[in-house]
DNA sequence: CTATAAGATGACAGCGCTGACATTCTGATG
DNA sequence: CATCAGAATGTCAGCGCTGTCATCTTATAG
């Protein structure tokens, strides 16, 4: 269909296909009376430079690798959603690749996988952040990559995350303010970086507003549904049981409102439950779900321009935009109505 | 990293670069103990083919891509690993792209995307499955495509759909099993072919079994959880309400389980609630939810198998394997217990 | 007004593969 | 055993682009 080439824009422009190349490539050391005369036949004969083409002469495939093991398919869909968009106006393509973290075949399918796609660089989400083996592995191979929101934040590795501390600390004075004292927290999986940030948010609303810490109302979770209403349920038999209930995603908050269900305690008027995430299951819950809304395609989109920055000879120029957790508040967090 | 090259697999197997190619494509006229010997070179170098050098030399990209405008994360994630599956296993890279069938400009977004990524085909799902207009650009452009589950699964395009019918009148007979003869029947939207299949599964078991076809158990939804919440208040609203609800999909059940608590109805024992897809959700709900599971990964790895029959030139032998939907019972549905 | 370096542009090979065509081999036939 | 069709294999240009290096242009200093 698209049968234009450089040299059809070169000879149209009166230059030769070499300038039309630097242009396409956003290379310096082009006047920039030539540079817009190229540009504007670009434009007229609305000419794609040939990926393959481009790839086999370069040497580089302009492909970008987004690897993850995550249940959750709403985050993958986010995560994807946001690094698209980043590959899409650069110009790089998408390699999605599903790995399973705790597999021993993982690394010898991702060098399949590297060897047949050639992707230039790689996108990782926990909890493959944290698989050393892999990291060693594209660290010796030299290919560039990107962690998503991974345990150690202070590595020289490219990065981001949120700042869920600070969302979490949110939500916690959000429960406090309708008068809870005695609030449960749930923790997620300790693998990954959330899980720390979060309960630190927890302690840290506690500690400003003068709520002793007791070691009785954290229970730990692996951030599955099942280990929520279990979580749940142990809070809930507890002598003194909390009000409230803080569980840091919103699969094990499900968990939280069915442990309810079951010992006929009623949410919000008897027991406040606040989320983490604002995934989907949110909205289908009944009460709908108080919870935090994480901006995981933002975050997947800084990611993919990060990485592009790494990868392109000649970035354009872009910022990262900032990306901040934000408290939803819905039905299932209310005052104590006794 | 990977540098070797076909010449090199050439070389040490002792004939020319084409026969290499001729191996690698699987083209017929290479003699078999040639094939071999050059296959197991191949494998000793761990030879992989240049995809861009491919790419650009047959100007074939070896791309498909997957055009999909779903709300349902979990449909798309399954979705994409069943593409995946026939992807990787015959060469194929993967595009992604969500798209809005609403949306003015999606031809437009998409003729820049065939323009540059030069997908050798795609694949649809509904709603995509019904845009006239872009079926007709795809036509236009002789660019092959395979649909799931569209509307009209007696066109000559190349489809795959799963037999929802039979599924649910197998949902509707397990009802039925339970001594439930008011049956309510929420719709989805009618766009999509689904709601008219399972719509005829539900009138089909009720005729089996002698069950007089109630126009009023029968409320319009759009798949929507809200939906499905109103759809249900309408039913149990009804003078003789039904003591069990089929919705056509699992985000309408979860309305429905909504309205019940609303209604103070209790789930299963007042009210059976059955859903379709086996969407994560229905785990999630309290009580778990009876639905459907819906082969949809199965049925993608199907498409992509149709499309690369038609893209390759030497398709391998392989067969589509049947798909059936099959019912899940949870705990939402169970005989009325008054 | 010339010398000189830096800036701009061009020429051209070659990335690794496949298509078209040329050549060689094979076995069946009389 | 020569003949010949068809099967098997080889030769080679060229896909559209970029890297390298050569060449030309411009600005600046002396």
């Amino acid at each position: 269909m698209n049968k234009v080439t450089m040299q059809d824009v070169a000879d149209l422009a009166g230059v030769s296909s070499k300038t039309v190349s630097r242009v396409v490539n956003n290379e310096p050391k082009v006047r920039s009376d030539t540079r817009e005369k190229v540009q504007k036949i670009i434009n007229e004969l609305n000419f794609q430079p040939n990926k393959s083409a481009q790839s086999l002469a370069a040497d580089r495939s302009l492909l970008m690798g987004l690897l993850y093991d995550n249940p959750s398919s709403a985050y993958i869909t986010q995560l994807q959603a946001g690094v698209l968009a980043a590959c899409n106006s650069h110009g790089y393509g998408l390699v999605i690749h599903p790995c399973d973290n705790e597999d021993d075949a993982l690394l010898s399918n991702l060098q399949l996988l590297l060897a047949s796609s050639r992707m230039d660089g790689v996108i990782l989400t926990p909890p493959l952040t944290e698989n050393k083996v892999l990291l060693d592995y594209l660290d010796v191979n030299n290919i560039p990559f990107v962690l998503i929101s991974p345990l150690d934040q202070e590595q020289s590795t490219p990065l981001v995350y949120t700042d869920d501390t600070l969302a979490a600390k949110q939500s916690v004075q959000h429960l406090i303010d309708f008068g809870h004292k005695r609030i449960g927290f749930i923790l997620g999986a300790r693998q990954r970086s959330g899980s720390e940030m979060r309960f630190l948010g927890y302690k840290e609303a506690l500690a400003e507003n003068n709520i002793a810490f007791d070691n009785a109302l954290v229970v730990d979770g692996d951030f599955t549904f099942e280990s929520g209403e279990l979580a749940a349920q142990q809070l809930l038999r507890l002598d003194q049981p909390p009000t409230a209930i803080f569980a840091s995603n919103d699969y094990m908050a499900a968990g939280v409102m069915k442990a309810a269900i079951h010992l006929r305690i009623s949410v919000p008027y008897e027991l406040s439950v606040c989320g983490f995430d604002d995934l989907p299951v949110a909205r289908y819950l009944t009460p709908t779900l108080t919870t935090v809304q994480h901006p995981v395609s933002l975050l997947a989109e800084n990611a993919g321009k990060l990485l592009i920055k790494q990868l392109k000879k000649y970035a354009d120029e872009f910022e990262l935009e900032e990306v901040h957790a934000e408290l939803v508040v819905r039905e299932s967090t209310g005052p104590l109505k006794v």
